[in-house]
DNA sequence: TAGGCCATGTAATGTGTTACATGATTAG
DNA sequence: CTAATCATGTAACACATTACATGGCCTA
């Protein structure tokens, strides 16, 4: 139901699906997306069941726009839905699971390769958190308990985006020094040997 | 298809539907989950595909059990998806959302309870992980670089799972000290006001 | 004898992605 | 003239949860 209640937030200022679908892809990914196919379906629904008006307005490049305006029972329903205490979902990383089996390939250097490439994707990802951070602090300072009311909020979970993508990074880079202990242990002396390296040591 | 591949990379050992389920609650959970609903029809279609197959064997307790075990197909699609690269999806935070829109409340109060309720929950989750992670070094060593092929991958996830959930951990402490400060500069003197509180400040 | 675990599954519903289909306006 | 952006949607499929249905064996 999730979808339903962020639509509801993103409409205390109306707007189109396409609006919100830009909203989406702007200020609110590092937390959730939604493809318009999803969106203009969900609007309807939302709108049958009294959370949503729409009007059509002309615009004025291409078709005409369907605005959304939020209802008081909308209005209702996220609040609710914001005092019902923390949603806390299942997470799920298809990259640790591949990472968890990748044992099966039997050659550390595949892991290596792996972990690097993961690093890269998160780093960049980082990054541009990074640089939204110092846009909202260029404008509004390094003080957020000073920001409005939105702003605070809006902040604290573009930080919690920072720590959490930060600390996969950190990881990242923790395993990698790992795996280097491994295969150096793996390789003792001489050179880059062709052959498989199992250490053959304490299991499970 | 995700699931799909996690099937495969847990019946390299051979097993049924319902230790899969139990795998998932046990060994599995910081990085995926599934329901037997989902587990059993999924099971039937890698079989249809070749990529499994299965016999009926008594059981000691209950009805007939149904082994799945690995086809030379199945293994070699799950080390063509362990080859392809790091798996990287949408992350979703239904709690971040809700935060994001807290401020329709208009009583950083409630924020201030959200994650309290929020950081309780983390940090559970973070000592259930910690609890794992001394098992293992109780069992095999600090020394990750010299546990198994497989104990080192294992492991690497989890060191995931502790790093991610701590790092939000953290980052609830840091919210909850803004939010004070905040608290503290909107009732500057006096007594605990029932007045709603609006600092009025620096927008967006 | 009641409740929990073992063990299988189906049905209904909810959630999300990809592909398809259409068409106007504007900037290069 | 071509591509991008604006703007709306449907259809098919994939993925996931909850509820329903069945029944034997074991332990308290």
């Amino acid at each position: 139901m999730s979808l339903d209640h962020i639509l509801l937030g993103l409409l205390r200022d109306p707007a189109t699906g396409y609006d919100l679908k830009n909203t989406f892809s702007e200020s609110v990914r590092h937390f959730w997306s939604a493809e318009l196919s999803q969106i203009y379906p969900t609007l309807k629904r939302l709108e049958q069941r009294q959370m949503l008006r729409s009007r059509l307005e002309p615009s004025p490049k291409g078709p005409n726009r369907r605005v959304y305006t939020l209802t008081a029972e909308g209005r209702a329903e996220l609040l609710r839905w914001l005092g019902s205490g923390p949603v806390v979902g299942t997470e799920r990383f298809a990259y640790l699971a591949q990472l968890y089996f990748m044992d099966a390939i039997g050659d550390v250097h595949q892991t290596r390769a792996f972990m690097t490439a993961l690093r890269a994707h998160l780093s960049r990802w980082l990054a541009q958190l990074q640089a939204v951070e110092r846009q909202v602090v260029a404008m509004h300072g390094d003080a957020p308990e000073r920001y409005s009311d939105a702003g605070f909020h809006r902040f604290a979970t573009l930080r919690m985006g920072i720590h959490s993508i930060g600390s996969k990074v950190t990881w990242c880079d923790e395993t990698l020094a790992a795996i280097d202990r491994r295969l150096q242990s793996a390789l003792p002396a001489g050179a880059a040997g062709p052959e498989p390296e199992r250490p053959a040591d304490s299991p499970s």
